[in-house]
RNA sequence: GGAGGGGUUCCAGAGCGGUCAAAUGGGGCGGGCUGUAAACCCGUUGACUUCGGUCUUCGAAAGUUCGAAUCUUUCCCCCUCCA
């Protein structure tokens, strides 16, 4: 088998393949262009879209080049897998900001140096938006029955769940199936990856470009990645795991690998690390802890870099086991003025924006859920005052594991 | 266009004139146990509060009533069947 392949399954990438046989032949011949398409609904992709990330790495690694597909039109549609209800539909200026700001997250974790692996970034509403409808429909819709195009999951969940489906959103296959035909025809580009979620809309690709042009494509899809505890990768309670620092800091980024359940754990090291897979055999019976905090390390590193990664290792040592303050704690300040307008513990956590509920700040102090300075605070209307601060700082803490520092200044 | 069913808090889903900030389950959050894990147990889950209460919620608006998530009218949206 090519080596693409099988380092692709051996770190579990692989979920399903249109034709494994010739792709993996055609592999060993030539260096190929894949795409993979990104939607761009949010300013910044999360976790859950990391894996594909990782597909784009693992293709520069064997010397392919990836293009990366900004989904700019077919995010104006909005693609009905997987997806309950119609989603809101951007306007032009924050999908065209949303690309920008995904592009440059993308090329963190891209090589961008090597001409021959350079990746190809493009948005499909370059030839999306003059599409002429009668000829689109001419060319491209004599392709595709209704008859199948109802047998699709994406499609077919939408209607037994008696859930609408827009003539728009319906028509968001053939519109992908057109971006693998266009990428095809302009970048060369013969193999499509995707999420499980995606197979269908890749066949559809795969086989427009054998009616249409009467060439070869491939499509291959990875497995929906779950947690252990059976949710969707990329939530958790403080909200989406962003890979943008804007939206969440470092710190936080290596906590959530920190806190990965342990069935996970040698799982997420094949696929969300660049760990060679023979040194994880090697490690595989370590300290479960240990391998949590390289899993944590390595991943934090690949986003945010080394220097980042090491700190949040140190400071999350301190704040658990030392039960001090490390120097990537994530922190607000607030001036003098506004401690000798006596504000109280609530204020604080809300300037903190750890919680914007004041009701729940309260919950939270009845049920010894805040401390400061690891003191469980008692009082909902304790005055924040100079003499809690140690070298103008307070610690403070919602629960076990949200964590503050609060600077004067 | 016609006939029927439906829209309830984060989700699912009860309630069908006062006892409703709304059962139950899931999820979330906090506490306990632990390993910053899982499982388990307990508490909590609209907002604000001087902790007495106060205010805003059951698709939207208007109405009936001392009192409406519950009844009436109009409107909006969804689903099924017929045309």
């Amino acid at each position: 088998m090519n080596k693409f392949l099988k380092e692709f399954k051996d770190r579990g990438f692989f979920y399903q393949c249109t034709n494994e046989d010739n792709l993996s032949k055609l592999l060993d011949k030539e260096k190929i262009n894949a795409y993979i398409g990104f939607d761009c609904t949010a300013e910044s992709l999360h976790v859950g879209s990391l894996l594909q990330i990782m597909c784009l790495r693992l293709l520069q690694k064997h010397g392919h080049r990836p293009i990366v597909l900004l989904g700019g039109g077919t995010t104006r549609i909005g693609d009905p897998s997987g997806k309950d209800k119609t989603r809101t539909i951007l306007n032009e200026r924050e999908i065209e900001k949303n690309i920008k700001n995904i592009e440059k997250i993308l090329k963190n974790f891209l090589d961008i140096k090597d001409s021959k692996t350079k990746p190809i970034f493009i948005n499909n509403y370059t030839w999306l938006k003059g599409l002429n409808y009668i000829s689109f429909l001419r060319d491209i819709g004599k392709h595709f029955t209704i008859n199948k195009m109802l047998s699709f999951d994406s499609v077919k969940t939408r209607l037994e769940r008696e859930q609408s489906l827009s003539y728009m959103e319906f028509n968001y296959m053939i519109l992908q199936a057109y971006d693998f035909l266009e990428l095809n025809k302009k970048k060369n580009c013969v193999l499509q990856l995707g999420g499980s979620d995606q197979w269908g809309n890749i066949v559809n690709g795969v086989e427009l470009i054998k009616r249409h042009s009467n060439k070869q494509a491939y499509g291959l899809t990875t497995p929906l990645i779950t947690l252990a505890s059976g949710a969707k990768m990329g939530k958790t309670e403080s909200g989406a795991v962003w890979l943008d620092k804007k939206f969440l800091s470092p710190y936080d980024y290596w906590q959530f690998w920190r806190n990965i359940d342990d069935r996970d754990v040698l799982k997420f090291l094949k696929i969300f690390t660049d760990l060679k897979i023979d040194e994880i055999k090697k490690i595989e019976n370590d300290d479960i802890n240990k391998l949590k905090i390289l899993l944590a390390n390595k991943a934090t590193e690949m986003l945010h870099g080394e220097q980042e990664a090491k700190k949040s290792e140190q400071t999350a040592k301190k704040t658990f086991e030392d039960n001090s303050m490390g120097d990537n704690l994530p922190s607000i300040s607030i001036s003098e003025n506004e401690l000798k307008k006596k504000i109280n513990i609530i204020d604080l956590i809300i300037l903190s924006k750890l919680e914007n509920s004041k009701s729940e700040i309260r919950r939270l102090i009845k049920g010894n859920g805040i401390r400061i300075n690891n003191q469980i605070i008692n009082d909902e209307r304790l005055i924040i005052n100079k003499d809690l601060f140690q070298k103008n700082l307070i610690k403070l803490s919602l629960g076990k594991k949200r964590h503050i520092k609060v600077k004067i200044n």
